[in-house]
DNA sequence: GGATCATATGGTACGCTGTACGAACTGTCA
DNA sequence: TGACAGTTCGTACAGCGTACCATATGATCC
């Protein structure tokens, strides 16, 4: 049931997920699938807890840098493969696999010698970027095909002389591959690290 | 009409913002909204828009770091204000004040010496800290009475032994003012502002 | 003054949503 | 055979965005 509200999901988006296309799916009654869950609620708690589920965890004892990167990485690959969860990874409540991401790259940061108050915030650093970058990513249509008629509309509508550095912006992503987007993930993610290692007092 | 949908979504919350909700606020007929507006996404766009319109944009002419950090300190408060907001950030259409807001941090970062190339992933990466920073602060609860109850029922679930770092991180989270929050953010923005310093090539 | 017209209002209805309630089916054990 | 737990789901309701259409209001021209 969880796979197959997942399924919905990635392929129409999370509006496509309602209680009855999921049952649809699954030739069942609408009503039967309360019997296994309270509320739609508890079905999107589980669905972003399996997605959570797939990210690579950072492995104890070793450099802090490298696992945390590593993870960092998994998770922005992974919150791509199902956009729809990005802008749930908020609202939906903490399941046991985000509470394992979260212990994972804690223990890591301090293992690594930062204080309690610095890895705390490095978390939410780390956090924010992760899922404020994939949001945006995801926001953007996917193949460069929609992007161009998306950016031939923008630019039309745009006076050149007003906006000539926010022009020059959107020109780059026009030229933008996926790798080069990935590139921009990590960017801000070595940003992040780089400062944190500049703080940290070694264990 | 937007003043009245931005005041029911600041009291209740985006889902209380609805056709029927705003025209009883406007005590006009639900479809008489419909003669000033295409439809809700018209709407949405439209409070995005006045609300991306109150943050300070950075001055120009002036220092970049201190003009850049202090229009991110501003959309981080701005968007505290509106909690809705940030969830639609993404998702809402680029009206005129976001466009003016871009042009105005890109053309600091490039008048400020840095290259097309960096001022382009400077901008994504100090968007995903502002926006996914401020989308955490908004998922937990305000009052520290609320959090405080949260959390003891979260601590009360969970293994001391297995989640030693996750404890501690909570922990902190309850001994937090609402300064602290702020200095969270900074901490996060300065670490990625002192990164970009230190790869300018100076104008 | 009466007719014409653009501007503005909103009632009704349709198809969608999540889900409360309660009826009905199935299989197991006494 | 009767009872009971486990499982399925049809019906109905309140809420949603909005298409369609009828109406009211006020200005303009003959």
């Amino acid at each position: 049931m969880l796979a197959a509200a997942i399924d919905l999901a990635d392929e129409g988006g999370i509006e496509a997920l309602s209680m009855r296309n999921l049952a649809r799916r699954l030739e069942v009654g609408v009503m039967s699938l309360y019997y296994y869950v309270a509320d739609k609620d508890e079905i999107i708690d589980g669905m972003v807890n399996r997605v959570v589920d797939e990210i690579d965890l950072p492995r104890p004892d070793r450099e802090w840098r490298a696992e945390v990167r590593r993870s960092a990485v998994s998770a922005h690959r992974t919150l791509l493969r199902h956009p729809w969860a990005a802008n749930l990874m908020f609202s939906a409540g903490e399941g046991p696999a985000r509470l394992a991401y979260m212990e994972a790259v804690l223990g890591t940061l301090r293992r690594g010698g930062f204080s309690a108050d610095i890895a705390h915030r490095a978390y939410h650093a780390l956090d924010s970027h992760i899922i404020g970058f994939t949001l945006w990513e995801a926001s953007i249509p996917f193949t460069s095909e929609e992007l161009g008629d998306l950016a031939a509309a923008f630019l039309g509508n745009l006076p050149a002389d007003r906006y000539p550095y926010l022009i020059e912006h959107i020109e780059q992503h026009l030229g933008e591959s996926s790798d080069d987007s990935d590139r921009a993930f990590e960017f801000g993610l070595d940003l992040i690290l780089d400062g944190l290692e500049r703080m940290r007092t070694p264990a």
